[in-house]
DNA sequence: GAGTAGATACTAAGACTTTCGTACCACCAA
DNA sequence: TTGGTGGTACGAAAGTCTTAGTATCTACTC
């Protein structure tokens, strides 16, 4: 039957999975931490084995989303990208794929259908104001 | 060697995949498409097999993200999530698994790092004062 | 030195994704 | 009737992701 197809593109992905974010969200919290740190901010009800968050770890150095340094006799682990840029990757990409590449129409929609309190429509206008007479100044 | 591992969750996962979101793109601007129609949309270098694409769609059926209707001897699909709530859908889970589950933080991020336009920041803003008003009358 | 505790390394099961080939079917034309 | 043409259905290969078991290493203790 022979599926003989061409070589497949290795992907590289530069995204988090699901998991992988689940992880770098402590990371970022944490600043630097072990395997039992981590797993430690986890929600009780995660239920993950030791041995699984090692492996997701020791992957994710694998793929350059974190470093580690050996303390003693552990890894300890530190995110090798800040949470700011990995936001404003993930903004961009998701602006490019589902929002026509224009970054207006995302925040219409977030605006727009979120159930966003007055507060925080306040608040992001604030930002907005503040970024605008920087600019201007 | 038997890994016996508890059941897994179905996962369900209501998020498009890569390629259900390329096609479901064509599928929203098209209104409704044949798997010919959404070949037809993509770039000419996807090169992607008819097959395949009959693959996906039919899957994305399976999973209700679109619907289908027999035209004479081809189905023609329909999308069965309208794009605006699919971005909404998004925009909440964004928020909540990048951002701290506010809302106002992702709007930050986009318009502190992101290379804005003047124009477009001036967009935005009034897109808010707009939707700030109709509120308040 | 043997045993235990805590860590890393390796392997693998099982799910899902992406892709495409093969099989099959229906219709129309020569 | 035979053979294309254009469609759907199915199955499978290859990759990635998630999870966890097993093996191994190292140090400390008795």
């Amino acid at each position: 039957m022979l599926m003989r197809r061409g070589m497949r593109q290795k992907k590289k992905s530069e995204f988090l999975t699901e998991v992988e974010l689940e992880f770098m969200t402590e990371l970022w919290a944490l600043g630097t931490g072990s395997v039992r740190d981590v797993l430690a901010r986890l929600a009780p009800e995660r239920n993950l084995a030791y041995t699984s968050a090692a492996t997701i770890l020791r992957i994710m150095e694998q793929k350059h989303f974190v470093t580690s340094e050996k303390q003693g006799k552990t890894f300890v682990y530190k995110p090798a990208l800040a949470k700011d840029a990995y936001q404003s990757k993930t903004l961009r990409d998701l602006s490019e794929k589902l929002f026509d590449g224009t970054p207006a129409s995302m925040v219409a929609r977030l605006v727009d259908d979120q159930g966003l309190s007055e507060e925080t429509l306040e608040e992001i206008r604030a930002l907005l104001d503040r970024r605008l007479n920087d600019n201007d100044s």
